[in-house]
DNA sequence: ACCCAGCCCTGGGCGC
DNA sequence: TGCGCCCAGGGCTGGG
C-alpha cells in the first residue's frame, strides 16, 4: 500500500523515465479511474501531444506536470506506474496506457482499481479537491508544534485517526502510523485532547524520521508492491510493529498485538505505548 | 464535529 | 481441487 515513501520512490523513478517524453495517445480500459468531469474522451484529447516536464508529489499524490496541465494521481492500495516498450505484453491489471511517441508506454496497473487520476490546468490544482484536503507533511516547516497542538489537543478523536487524516498531516498511512506511534510510545487509541506537548513532539519527530528513513530505503514492499522499475523497497525488513503481531516487542520483549482502531488493523505494544 | 457502515475492487487465506 | 466466505484498506459519501 503506497504511502509517502512508496509514492516518493515512484516519483523519483518515473522522473528518470518519462520527463521529456510526449504523449501520442491514451488507452483507457477502466474509465472509473479517470476523474474528469468532461469525460474520458476529452481527458485523452486534452493530453495528446503534451510532454512530461516534471513530476511532483504532495502527500500521497503524484503530480505529472505537462504543457500547461497537471495530471494528479492517487495510487490508493495497489496502484503502480511503469514504463515499458510497446512490444511488451501488458497484464490484465493494466487499466490506463499512455502511448509515448518514442515507442514506450507509461502504464497504470492496479489490481484493486481504487486509484484515481484528476486533470487540472496548472496552477488550479491546489484550489480544488482532492489537493485542497492535503495538509503539511511531517518534515514541512509549516508542521509546527503550535499547528499540531491545535489540531490534536482540541480533538476528541483517537490519535491514530487524527494521524491518518491527510488534512492534518499528509503522507502517513496504516503502516507508518503504527510505526510512528510505537516509536513515540503513544497508544493509538489515546484521545487527542489527552496527548501532552512532549508526546506531540515525539510523534512529530517519529513521523518525520520514519518517513525519511523509509524513503531512503525505497519504501516498503508489502505483498506485491514494487516500484516503477520493478525494484523492491527494503523498509519492510525494519518494521517494528506493523504486521509483527505475535512476535516480541523490539523494545521490551512483550508480545506485539493487533487490534482494530477505526476499522483499521492496528499493531502495538501495550507495555511501551501508554 | 465526530463516528460508523458502506462503497469501490480483487486476490489470498480460510474452512469444509 | 474447489467452492464460498471473509478480509485487507484510502478516501469518500451518507446517515446517526
Amino acid at each position: 500500500m503506497p504511502e509517502l515513501p512508496e509514492v516518493e520512490t515512484a516519483r523519483r523513478t518515473l522522473e528518470q523515465l518519462v520527463v521529456d517524453k510526449t504523449i501520442e495517445d491514451i488507452t483507457v480500459h477502466w474509465p472509473k479511474i479517470i476523474k474528469f468531469d468532461e469525460g474520458v474522451d476529452s481527458f485523452i484529447e486534452r493530453l495528446k501531444g503534451q510532454t512530461f516536464r516534471s513530476i511532483g508529489r504532495k502527500g500521497k499524490f503524484l503530480m505529472f506536470y505537462l504543457d500547461g496541465d497537471v495530471l494528479v494521481s492517487h495510487l490508493r492500495m495497489e496502484g503502480k506506474f511503469s514504463v515499458k516498450s510497446e512490444t511488451e505484453p501488458d497484464d490484465k491489471h493494466t487499466h490506463v496506457i499512455f502511448h509515448l511517441t518514442n515507442g514506450e508506454q507509461l502504464r497504470y496497473n492496479d489490481v484493486r482499481k481504487f486509484g484515481t487520476m484528476h486533470l487540472f490546468k496548472e496552477g488550479q490544482e491546489y484550489g480544488v479537491p482532492p489537493l485542497t484536503l492535503v495538509g503539511p507533511e511531517p518534515f514541512d516547516e509549516s508542521f509546527t508544534l503550535d499547528y499540531f497542538k491545535a489540531k490534536v489537543q482540541r480533538s476528541s478523536r483517537m490519535i491514530k485517526n487524527i494521524l491518518l487524516d491527510q488534512s492534518v498531516v499528509a503522507g502517513l498511512g496504516n503502516i507508518y502510523v503504527d510505526e510512528t506511534l510505537f516509536k513515540a510510545g503513544v497508544h493509538p487509541e489515546r484521545r487527542g485532547s489527552s496527548i501532552e506537548d512532549i508526546e506531540l513532539v515525539r510523534i512529530q519527530q517519529a513521523a518525520a524520521e520514519t518517513l525519511l528513513d523509509a524513503v531512503e530505503k525505497g519504501g516498503s514492499t508489502i505483498r506485491s508492491y514494487v516500484n516503477s522499475q520493478g525494484k523492491i523497497g527494503t523498509f519492510q525488513k525494519q518494521l517494528l510493529v506493523y504486521s509483527q503481531q505475535g512476535t516480541p516487542c523490539p523494545n521490551c520483549g512483550r508480545e506485539i498485538i493487533k487490534i482494530k482502531v477505526g476499522g483499521r488493523g492496528t499493531h502495538l505494544c501495550t507495555a511501551c505505548q501508554q
